[in-house]
DNA sequence: CTGCATCCAGCTGGATACTG
DNA sequence: CAGTATCCAGCTGGATGCAG
């Protein structure tokens, strides 16, 4: 009788390459870029400092909620500066650090990779739903 | 009378944004290579053709449906291509495509930011983190 | 061997209401 | 102005069973 069985051995193996998964250096990248908002949020503070509703302004879609989050997030990776000015109203301020600055060539790299053959991508896209039509 | 409430005019602004940005290239390749199995496949298919068999293997923690439909998206695109050999039982090779291959030297960017930098973003969230504890 | 169809638990993120 | 807290609808993706 065995002390697993099968699913259980799957399961355990999932576990395993999950949690190396989420070392991976790159995967953790991966997944900050991919949030629908930190690109947008990056590529807004490129120009120079900005305030929270400044930022909300520019990225239209944004929720407050999305927004609050993301920039969290990016504070606490060291890729945005936050900066509270306790005026009445109080004023926030944002801005790029310089950590966060040299992720910007990178993006601008997916920008131009993008921009080179998402067309490419298109046709193939319409060539292989005509032909599995 | 506004013809419009405020809410409806919010979701309204809401919904072009969205249409606009599905639109952005950048986007949309971001939202390929943000799928988490996407890089892992196209990671695995560099050293060349690979079965399905072999790259269920190779990416221990997939599951046979994410395998599947990851290949399907590539394939669609342009990516990866695949070729079935009607033999018993029956036999698919896949293999990156020269637009695939030409993303590599992206995913290559992507991996070489993020050994170079992840300690830095290690630190400052523990820095956050103890901080705001 | 290589897939497809279905089910469903868990997470994501928008809407809303409230605060210093 | 710049958030925080809560609720919940919709999507994601793993598990399972079946098929050519």
């Amino acid at each position: 009788m065995a002390t697993q069985t099968a699913a259980e051995q799957r399961e355990e193996a999932r576990k395993a390459f999950d949690a190396y998964f989420s070392q991976c250096p790159s995967r953790k990248l991966l997944d900050r870029l991919s949030d629908k908002w930190v690109t947008l949020v990056l590529t807004a503070l490129q120009a120079g400092p900005c305030r929270y509703s400044d930022l909300a302004r520019r990225i239209a879609g944004v929720s407050q909620k999305m927004l609050t989050q993301t920039l969290r997030v990016l504070e606490r990776d060291g890729l945005v500066s936050r900066t509270l000015t306790p005026s009445v109203p109080v004023r926030v301020d944002y801005e790029l650090t310089p950590l966060g600055e040299s992720l910007m060539p990178l993006v601008a790299a997916i920008k131009s990779w993008a921009e080179a053959h998402i067309e490419d991508v298109e046709r193939a896209r319409e060539h292989y739903d005509a032909v599995n039509a």
